[in-house]
DNA sequence: CTGCTTAAACACG
DNA sequence: CGTGTTTAAGCAG
């Protein structure tokens, strides 16, 4: 029946274009797909490890509240401190800005939420538990989520390639290399 | 159109 | 029950 099954979507549709270069497709094998190549140091020498996948966009994003000015860091890895709250510098800044109480819904999207969570971790890797507590421990906005956003953050790490889970049993995330 | 959010169904251990 | 995946629909830019 209808053997014609062009594609479910009405008018055109245009296949996934997926993210811009977001390989994800398998853990291993590097995702060469960029026929340039470009001139990204591989090095890695000064210590700048993230730049890949939703690197792009979290490390502009990231940036905007990293640093809320101009003033440029020379710290390879600036990262926010979190921990301890007390100095919860940009993200609670951001989070809890303006004068509105720390109540609001934080101006990251799941997916940044998540990102940093990860990046913020001792070793980079967190369990999907850790993951809700430390959204948790940030943004008192969850502490009594009306409930769903559990699920929509489960549903940015199945949905982005990028948060590439390790270990069985429990499961791990951790980010694209 | 693209991206984010929510809600919910559903396989799995 | 929690985790993970997938649909689906609505909404903002």
């Amino acid at each position: 029946m209808s053997p014609d099954k062009k594609a479910e979507s009405p008018g055109v549709l245009a296949e996934r274009t997926d993210l811009r270069g977001v390989c994800g497709t398998l853990p291993e094998a590097e995702c060469a797909a960029s026929p340039l190549a470009t001139s990204l140091d591989r090095s890695s020498s000064s210590g700048d490890e993230e730049l890949t996948n939703l690197n792009w966009l979290h490390e502009n994003l990231l940036q905007n509240f990293t640093l809320g000015g101009p003033e440029a860091q020379s710290s390879p890895s600036p990262l926010f401190d979190i921990e301890g709250n007390h100095g919860s510098s940009v993200i609670s800044s951001a989070a809890s800005h303006g004068g509105e109480s720390v109540k609001s819904k934080p101006p990251f999207s799941f997916s940044l939420l998540i990102y940093m969570a990860i990046e913020q971790s001792p070793s980079k890797s967190l369990p999907v538990k850790d993951i809700y507590g430390w959204i948790l421990e940030h943004f008192p906005y969850f502490s009594s989520a009306p409930t769903g956003w559990k699920n929509s953050v489960r549903h940015n790490l199945s949905l982005n390639k990028c948060f590439r889970k390790v270990e069985r049993s429990l499961g791990k995330v951790k980010l694209c290399d």
